[in-house]
DNA sequence: TTCAATTTGTTGGTTAAACAACATATATAA
DNA sequence: TTATATATGTTGTTTAACCAACAAATTGAA
């Protein structure tokens, strides 16, 4: 079922509008006219797509939160996840990565201008997601030396941790080395990873 | 009568993709069905607005040399045009060059690209016209020398012969020192300004 | 507070864009 | 040549965007 061209170019403008008023001023600060107003359409267009603006908020980030899912669950398929040394950056962590470098200007507006950061929860569970997925697969859940859901707190909340950081540092290091760095961190564990 | 949004939009992606698509390739080698592919629209959306390809172009050049006519117009009305130094470039010229400047994208390509250079020949027309005006304005016509058709001619197509050639080597010289020079020129006689 | 101005949702009628289907025409290759 | 594909216009129907107008809610200043 192919969606009629107005209604991808509507949606379309309208949530370039919207990141791109987030550029100048805070969510609060965004009207609907003003979002329509900048997006060139009609504002009943924007009623006809989105209950208000929290709808549309929840809509964005749920777009661009669903396309990072997705790109993790491909990256898993096509990889063996489990050979991989300590010298190259892990399949998971390079699409991670890639992902967050491609979109970089949505997400730091993200974090910075939403105040009750929708975007990092939603974030974190994408992550914790898709590692559980990915230990499902290799039937790991049996020689697991602890708790399941402890792991996956930890897993998902560090990971978060860390890429949260990097934008706020502005994107200092690569995306393919912070992919390594996670990598390395992740095979040797804390404790090796300090040097001890 | 404002018009409706659609229109506008409608025709804006669709100029916007031809002028795009002659970048790539000739005039003939763009199809219909090519444009409205890239414009993101339906083809028979074109043929709502377009009898086909030669009729946009038609239109396309008529809507960019229309605004140059309307500017050289309103620069007439606010400018003294008569008092003017041999140090400082005529009202008229800034005007022209800051256009040609402003859509030099668009000229550019189009001299290039249209082979029978109908741009020229439009362009050709609208600074013979305003000449015409400006002539007829300060009420010359009595005090000419040579017949006026001769002189406008004349006017016409040295003007459009510069301008080609700024485009052609690349608008090395900056609008505004294009149009002293012209205003030079005109004020000078060919003579003097070659120096006899 | 009160009052005006702005924003918000909603609705009904109108219009332009989308889409699919068609016949025709123009290549391009066998 | 014939055949296959691609491009061109055209048409009828469906659908989404437009617009204006409305009441209700919210905001901001007097």
């Amino acid at each position: 079922m192919k969606e009629d061209r107005r209604i991808i170019r509507s949606r379309k403008v309208i949530t370039e509008a919207f990141v791109s008023l987030l550029k100048e001023k805070g969510f609060p600060d965004i009207s609907v006219a003003d979002l329509t107003e900048h997006a060139e359409i009609n504002r009943s267009t924007f009623y006809a797509h989105y209950k208000d603006k929290f709808d549309l908020l929840h809509a964005v980030i749920e777009e661009k939160l669903t396309s990072l899912s997705e790109e993790l669950e491909a990256s898993r398929v096509s990889d063996s996840v489990l050979s991989n040394t300590i010298d190259s950056p892990h399949p998971y962590f390079v699409t991670l990565f890639d992902h967050l470098q491609t979109h970089a200007g949505f997400y730091t507006i993200m974090f910075k201008r939403i105040e009750d950061s929708a975007v990092r929860s939603r974030m974190q569970e994408v992550i914790r997601e898709s590692q559980f997925i990915i230990i499902s697969h290799f039937k790991l859940e049996q020689k697991m030396l602890i708790p399941m859901d402890i792991l996956l707190d930890y897993l998902c909340s560090s990971i978060i941790g860390v890429v949260e950081k990097w934008y706020d540092n502005g994107m200092k290091y690569s995306a393919n080395y912070m992919a390594l760095q996670l990598t390395r961190i992740s095979m040797l564990g804390t404790d090796k990873a300090m040097g001890l």
